[in-house]
RNA sequence: GGGCCAUUAGCUCAGUUGGUUAGAGCACGGUCCUGAUAAGGCCGGGGUCUGUGGUUCGAGUCCACAAUGGCCCA
C-alpha cells in the first residue's frame, strides 16, 4: 500500500519534511559518497559576499547551480561541492563603519585595527548563518559543513603562495593607480560608492588656456604647420595651442597635451598670436577677431613641444619619469610634448586635451605609455604643495587664483562656468579629486594572449558573453591593480627594508619563521592586521628592519584563488587540488564578468597557463515587477523566506528556471510563482495523489518500476504516454547537456500538461472500474511507471515534490530500492519504445476532439448530449489510419456513436449538419437527436446530479450507495428504468436505485432535467 | 560619455537559415465539462512586433540611427 495522499497539500510543509528526511539520513552526503570512484565533475562555488541578508536574486543562481549538480550526479558522475564564503572587502568593512558610526579610516586607526577586524569577522561569521539557512531551505546541495572561507589562514597562506610566484617571476610591480579619492575621509572610493555620489548640476570653471609652442619646435623640415607660419620665429607673434579644463587646479601637473590624429585643426591667426584648435569647434569656442589661415591634420602636430604652464622645478614640486618613476634631477629647459591619442573627443572643448598623469586614469595611461613626467602638486587631503602662489590652498579654492594668475601672464584665452555632473563624496559631499596612488600590480598584460586563447576553451551560455562582453575585457586588458589600503583582507605578503628599501616577498607561515632575525611572531599565529604588521625581520641587503607595506589584497583576488585556495594548496591536498581542476561548471550573474569569472581566468593562466573551467552560466539579474533594480532604497526586495512559507521552494524553483532563459534579465512576479505551483506542481501533485488513490483502492503492487513489459501487451494509448515520456526524456537529457535549464523544465511542463489532461482524462474509466483485469493493470503499471520516471526526471528541478512523490511511490512498496530518489540515475531515454508515428496520430486527434468541441458548442449541444455521428475531413492516407486507429477516443471524448472519415474538406452546408473547419481540416457533427439518443442524454444528466450530490453529502470515492428516486415525469421515469445499471454503475449504487421516498438520513436534492422535476437522494451503505 | 544585452497582446514569454493571416500561458468576458485537479474544453476581445530610415520581390527576423530599461566601465 501506498501512504494516503491528501489532494489538497501544502507544499512549504510537504517541504519541511523532505528536508527532515535529508537531514537525518544524510542523503546530500550519500549521493555524493555514492558516486565515490565515478568520473568526476568538478563544481567551483563563487562565493557569495557574506555581507547583507540573502535576497531572492541569490536563490535565482543557487537554482541553477544546483540543478546542473544534481543533474550530474544523476548521470553518475561524483560532484563533490565545497561551499565558500567570500569574507573580506570594503562592503564588510563599510557595515562595520557604519554600526560604529565612523567615517573615515583614522577613526578606525584610532578605534584600533585589532578590533575592527574582529568586528568584521564577527560580522561575516552573522551573515553565513542566514545564507547557510536560505541555502538549505531552498534545496541548493552544497557541503557547507566543510566551506572555504577567504578569511582562514589557510586560505590566506595560498594567495601568498601564489602572489610568490607571480614576484618570482617578476609580474608584481608596483606602481600609480588613480582613483577616486576623498579628501576629506583621506580615503579612495570603490566604484560603487562613486556612482553613490554623483551630482547633477555641479558649478565648475571652464576656462580656455593657451599653452605655447616652443619657439625651437616647429615641426620638421616640411609640416604643414612651419609652411605656414614661416622658418624664423616671431617673438611678436607666438603660437599656442588653445586647450579647455574644468579642474584648473590640475594645470600645475601638466606634462603633455593630447591630439586627435585623424582630426583637422585650423590655426587661426589673430592681432598678435596663432591659436590651433579643431577645425569643428571654432565657432563653438567663438573667435572674434581671428581668421583661420591654414588647417593642418592632428598627426601633424604630434611631437611639437610647448613651454611648462608650471615648471615643477621653479616650484620645488617633485617629478617623476614614468613608468620607472625615478625622480628626475633638474634640467636646464623643459619642454613638453604633444601626443595622439584616440579618445580626443571633437563633441566639447578644443580638440587638444590636458594631460596630467596624475589626475586622471586616462592621463595616466596616456604618460605610461609616451613616458611623460609626473608631477603631483597635490597631496591627499587636497592641498597645493610647493611655492606657488596658490601653495597651501584646498584646490577649488586655488581655482581662482590659478585662472587669476594665468591671466595676468596673458595665458588665459577664456574663462567661464559650466553645470556638469561631477562625483562627490557619498559620506561627506566633498567633491572626489582623481588622484594617482602607489598601488601593487600585477602584469596580467604578459599574459594576455593566453588569457585569450585559454577564453577560446571555455563554453559560455549565453554565447555571446565569450567573445562580448568577456572576450571584449580580456582584449583592452591592462594590469591588475590589486592591493588596497584598508584593514579586513588579506595582507600584501611584501616586507620592505626601512633602511634602504629593499623588497621582498614571502611564500608561506614556513617561510617567514625562518627568516633571519625574524621576531613577534605570535603564538597562535594570526595572518591579518594588524598583527602581521608587527612581524619584522633583517634585510638581507642591508641588516636593516624589514616591515611589512601596508596594503591588503583586493577581494576579487582571494575569491579568485579559490580553485587552488580552498584547498590550501600547495601546502596540502595536492592531490584534491589536482582532482578538482579545472571546473566543468561555474556559474554567476553577469556583472561577475569583470569580477569573479576575470580573476579566476586570470590567476589560473597566470599560474598555469590555461583557463580553470569550462563551461560558465553567466545569468541575468533579477529585477522588480516594473523592470527595475531591486535595492534596498527603493524598498522593493523580495524576501525568499515569504515566497517559500507561500508557495514552497520548488516553485520558486520552478518559476526561477522557466521563466527565462538564463541569459536574460528577469521580472520578478510572485504570481509567477504562483502559477508555477499551480500550473504544473499542483496539477502533478493531483496526478499522483489521482493515482495513491484508486491503486490503495485496488492494491495495486507494481511489479516492475523500469517499465519494462508487462506479461500483456499495453493498449495504445499506454504506448503513446510512454513514448511522449521517453521523447521527453531525451530532449531534458539533450537540452540539459548544453546547459539550458529553462528549455528541461518547459518541457517538462508540456508533458505534465498531456498526462494529466489527456492521458488521465482519457483514461480514468480503467481506474474506476470495478474488477481487476489486465486492461486495469496495465493503466496502473503505465502512470505508476510514468510518475516515478518523472520524480527522476524532475528531482533536480523540483527534488521536494520530486522526492515525496518517489519515496511513495518506490519506497513504500520496495524495500530494496535507493532511500532518495537523489540516489537514482537520471532516466535514460528508451528509443525503442519512441513511436512518432503514435504521437503525430494522437496530436491529431487531440485537434479533432477541440473541432468537435467547437461543433458542438456552435450547435448549442452539450457534450453529455450523444450524438449519432461525426464526420472528419482527412488529407492523407496517415491520417486516415491514425484516426481509423484512435477512433474510440475521438468518439469517447466527443461523446458521437460514429465516426466517419472523408477525404478532402467536408462543405460547409449539409442537412442536419453543423460544420466547423480551422485551416486543412474540418468535422462536421449530425445534430439531429433520435429519443433513444435523448434517454441516454438525460441518464448522463441524472449521474451527473447523483455524483454531485455524493461530494456535497461528503461521501468517500469508494462508498458504496443507495440512489432514491421520486418523480412524475414518464420519459425519466423510463430512463431510470431503464439506465438503472448504467447509472448504479457510475455512481456505485450497488445498494440499488429505488423508487421510493428516501429516508431522512439520506442527503436529498430536487432537480430540473429537460424540463421536469425530479427528487434525487443518496445514502450510504455499510 | 563608451561597451554589451533587452524591447513582440494588460502581464510573463515563444517565434528555426528573411517566406501565407505573428503564437502560447496567465489575466479578462461568455459558455460548456467535471467524483483526480487550486484544473480543463470551446468561443471572444486584446498587437502600428519600441520608433525612424535602409537592404530585399518579401523584414518581428538583416543593417544604421534613436528612445526606454538592465548590466559593466568612465
Amino acid at each position: 500500500m501506498f501512504h494516503k495522499v491528501e489532494s489538497k497539500v501544502v507544499f512549504s510543509q510537504m517541504e519541511e519534511n523532505v528536508l527532515r528526511f535529508w537531514q537525518q539520513n544524510n542523503i546530500f552526503e550519500k549521493s555524493v559518497a555514492i558516486r565515490e570512484g565515478a568520473p568526476h565533475y568538478t563544481f567551483y562555488e563563487g562565493p557569495p559576499t557574506a555581507n547583507g541578508q540573502p535576497g531572492i536574486h541569490h536563490v535565482l543562481s543557487r537554482t541553477f547551480k544546483d540543478v546542473i549538480c544534481r543533474y550530474r550526479t544523476m548521470q553518475g558522475y561524483h560532484v563533490p561541492r565545497k561551499a565558500g564564503w567570500d569574507t573580506h572587502g570594503l562592503p564588510v568593512e563599510l557595515e562595520v563603519e557604519k554600526s560604529l558610526g565612523f567615517n573615515s579610516k583614522s577613526q578606525i586607526e584610532e578605534y584600533g585595527i585589532a578590533k575592527f577586524n574582529q568586528l568584521c569577522r564577527e560580522s561575516v561569521l552573522g551573515y553565513v548563518k542566514e545564507w547557510k539557512a536560505m541555502t538549505e531551505r531552498v534545496g541548493c546541495w552544497l557541503d557547507m559543513e566543510h566551506p572555504y572561507m577567504t578569511m582562514d589562514d589557510e586560505y590566506i597562506e595560498s594567495c601568498w603562495w601564489i602572489l610568490k610566484q607571480l614576484w618570482d617571476r617578476e609580474l608584481v610591480y608596483q606602481g600609480y593607480r588613480v582613483t577616486p579619492h576623498c579628501p576629506r575621509c583621506g580615503t579612495s572610493l570603490s566604484s560603487h560608492e562613486v556612482a553613490l555620489g554623483y551630482k547633477e548640476d555641479t558649478d565648475d570653471p571652464s576656462v580656455y588656456i593657451k599653452f605655447r609652442l616652443c619657439s625651437s619646435s616647429r615641426g620638421g623640415q616640411k609640416t604643414p604647420l612651419r609652411a605656414i607660419i614661416g622658418d624664423v620665429p616671431r617673438e611678436d607673434m607666438p603660437v599656442y595651442f588653445l586647450v579647455w579644463t574644468t579642474t584648473p587646479w590640475t594645470l600645475p601637473g601638466n606634462t603633455a597635451l593630447a591630439v586627435a590624429p585623424d582630426v583637422e585643426y585650423s590655426v587661426m591667426k589673430g592681432d598678435e598670436e596663432y591659436l590651433i584648435l579643431a577645425a569643428t569647434l571654432v565657432h563653438r569656442v567663438g573667435l572674434a577677431g581671428y581668421e583661420q589661415v591654414e588647417t593642418v591634420c592632428g598627426e601633424d602636430l604630434v611631437n611639437l613641444y610647448y613651454e611648462p604652464l608650471f615648471d615643477p622645478h621653479d616650484f620645488a614640486v617633485e617629478c617623476r619619469s614614468l613608468p620607472s618613476l625615478a625622480v628626475e634631477t633638474e634640467r636646464e629647459s623643459r619642454a613638453y610634448p604633444v601626443v595622439g591619442a584616440g579618445f580626443v573627443s571633437t563633441e566639447e572643448g578644443t580638440g587638444i586635451v590636458h594631460i596630467a598623469p596624475a589626475f586622471g586614469e586616462i592621463d595616466l595611461g596616456v604618460g605610461m605609455a609616451n613616458n611623460l613626467d609626473f608631477v603631483q602638486h597635490v597631496d591627499l587631503s587636497g592641498e597645493i604643495k610647493g611655492t606657488f602662489s596658490f601653495a597651501g590652498r584646498f584646490v577649488k579654492e586655488a581655482d581662482p587664483l590659478i585662472i587669476g594668475e594665468l591671466q595676468e601672464r596673458g595665458q588665459l584665452y577664456k574663462s567661464e562656468r559650466i553645470l556638469h555632473t561631477y562625483p562627490f563624496c557619498w559620506r561627506c559631499e566633498t567633491p572626489l579629486l582623481y588622484y594617482a596612488k602607489k598601488s601593487w600590480f600585477i602584469k596580467t598584460t604578459e599574459v594576455k594572449s593566453l588569457l585569450i586563447s585559454g577564453n577560446e576553451e571555455v563554453n559560455w551560455y549565453p554565447q555571446y558573453i565569450k567573445h562580448g562582453r568577456f572576450g571584449d575585457w580580456l582584449e583592452n586588458n591592462v594590469d591588475w591593480a590589486f592591493s588596497r589600503e584598508r584593514y579586513w583582507g588579506t595582507p600584501v605578503n611584501v616586507w620592505c627594508c626601512r633602511m634602504c628599501g629593499h623588497l621582498e616577498c614571502i611564500g608561506s607561515v614556513k617561510e617567514l619563521r625562518l627568516k633571519p632575525g625574524v621576531s613577534r611572531l605570535k603564538t597562535p599565529l594570526n595572518l591579518h592586521r594588524p598583527y602581521v604588521d608587527e612581524i619584522v625581520f633583517t634585510c638581507s641587503q642591508c641588516g636593516g628592519e624589514m616591515e611589512r607595506v601596508p596594503e591588503v589584497v583586493d577581494c576579487w583576488f582571494d575569491s579568485g584563488a579559490m580553485f587552488l585556495a580552498q584547498w590550501h594548496y600547495p601546502f596540502e591536498n595536492s592531490d584534491k587540488f589536482k582532482g578538482n581542476f579545472p571546473a566543468d561548471f561555474i556559474c554567476e550573474a553577469v556583472d561577475q564578468t569583470r569580477g569573479w569569472f576575470y580573476s579566476l581566468h586570470t590567476i589560473s593562466v597566470l599560474l598555469f597557463g590555461k583557463p580553470s573551467f569550462r563551461n560558465v552560466i553567466s545569468l541575468g539579474h533579477l529585477v522588480d515587477d516594473k523592470g527595475e533594480k531591486m535595492s534596498k532604497t527603493r524598498g522593493n526586495v523580495v524576501d525568499p523566506w515569504k515566497l517559500v512559507g507561500d508557495y514552497g521552494a520548488d516553485a520558486i524553483r520552478w518559476y526561477l528556471l522557466a521563466s527565462s532563459p538564463a541569459g536574460n534579465v528577469h521580472r520578478f512576479s510572485t504570481q509567477k510563482v504562483a502559477e508555477a505551483m499551480r500550473k504544473t506542481l499542483l496539477t502533478l501533485w493531483n496526478v499522483y495523489s489521482f493515482f495513491v488513490l484508486y491503486a490503495n483502492i485496488d492494491h495495486f503492487v507494481p511489479r516492475h518500476i523500469d517499465g519494462r513489459e508487462e506479461s500483456f501487451s499495453l493498449p495504445e494509448i499506454d504506448r503513446w504516454i510512454v513514448s511522449e515520456l521517453n521523447y521527453l526524456i531525451a530532449e531534458v537529457s539533450d537540452v540539459m547537456d548544453e546547459y539550458d535549464p529553462t528549455a528541461a523544465v518547459r518541457r517538462i511542463e508540456k508533458f505534465v500538461d498531456c498526462l494529466s489532461n489527456w492521458y488521465v482524462r482519457r483514461n480514468r474509466r480503467r481506474f474506476w472500474k470495478s474488477g481487476n483485469d489486465d486492461d486495469k493493470q496495465a493503466a496502473y503499471t503505465t502512470l505508476h511507471y510514468c510518475l516515478v520516471t518523472l520524480s527522476r526526471l524532475m528531482a533536480p528541478f523540483a527534488p521536494f515534490l520530486s522526492e515525496e512523490v518517489y519515496r511513495n511511490l518506490v519506497c513504500a512498496v520496495d524495500t530494496d530500492a535507493a532511500e532518495s530518489v537523489h540516489l537514482t540515475d537520471f532516466p535514460v531515454a528508451d528509443h525503442t519504445k519512441v513511436d512518432l508515428p503514435l504521437m503525430r496520430a494522437t496530436r491529431l486527434i487531440m485537434i479533432v476532439c477541440s473541432l468537435g468541441r467547437a461543433a458542438r458548442a456552435k450547435a448549442g449541444i452539450k457534450v453529455r448530449q450523444p450524438l449519432a455521428r461525426i464526420v472528419v475531413g482527412v488529407d492523407s492516407r496517415e491520417e486516415e489510419e491514425a484516426l481509423q486507429k484512435l477512433a474510440l477516443h475521438v468518439k469517447e471524448e466527443l461523446n458521437v456513436k460514429e465516426l466517419e472519415i472523408v477525404h478532402g474538406q467536408i462543405p460547409d452546408e449539409m442537412p442536419g449538419y453543423v460544420t466547423l473547419g480551422e485551416g486543412e481540416r474540418s468535422v462536421a457533427i449530425f445534430t439531429e437527436l433520435s429519443p433513444e439518443l435523448l434517454s441516454e442524454g438525460i441518464s448522463r444528466e441524472i449521474v451527473r446530479y447523483i455524483q454531485n450530490m455524493r461530494r456535497v453529502a461528503g461521501f468517500e470515492i469508494a462508498d458504496h450507495i443507495i440512489t432514491y428516486f421520486q418523480t412524475d415525469a414518464v420519459v425519466i421515469k423510463q430512463v431510470m428504468r431503464d439506465f438503472a445499471d448504467y447509472i448504479s454503475q457510475e455512481t456505485l449504487s450497488d445498494g440499488g436505485v429505488v423508487e421510493d421516498f428516501p429516508p431522512d438520513d439520506a442527503h436529498d436534492e430536487k432537480c430540473r432535467i429537460s424540463g421536469s422535476e425530479i427528487l434525487l437522494a443518496v445514502k450510504k451503505v455499510a
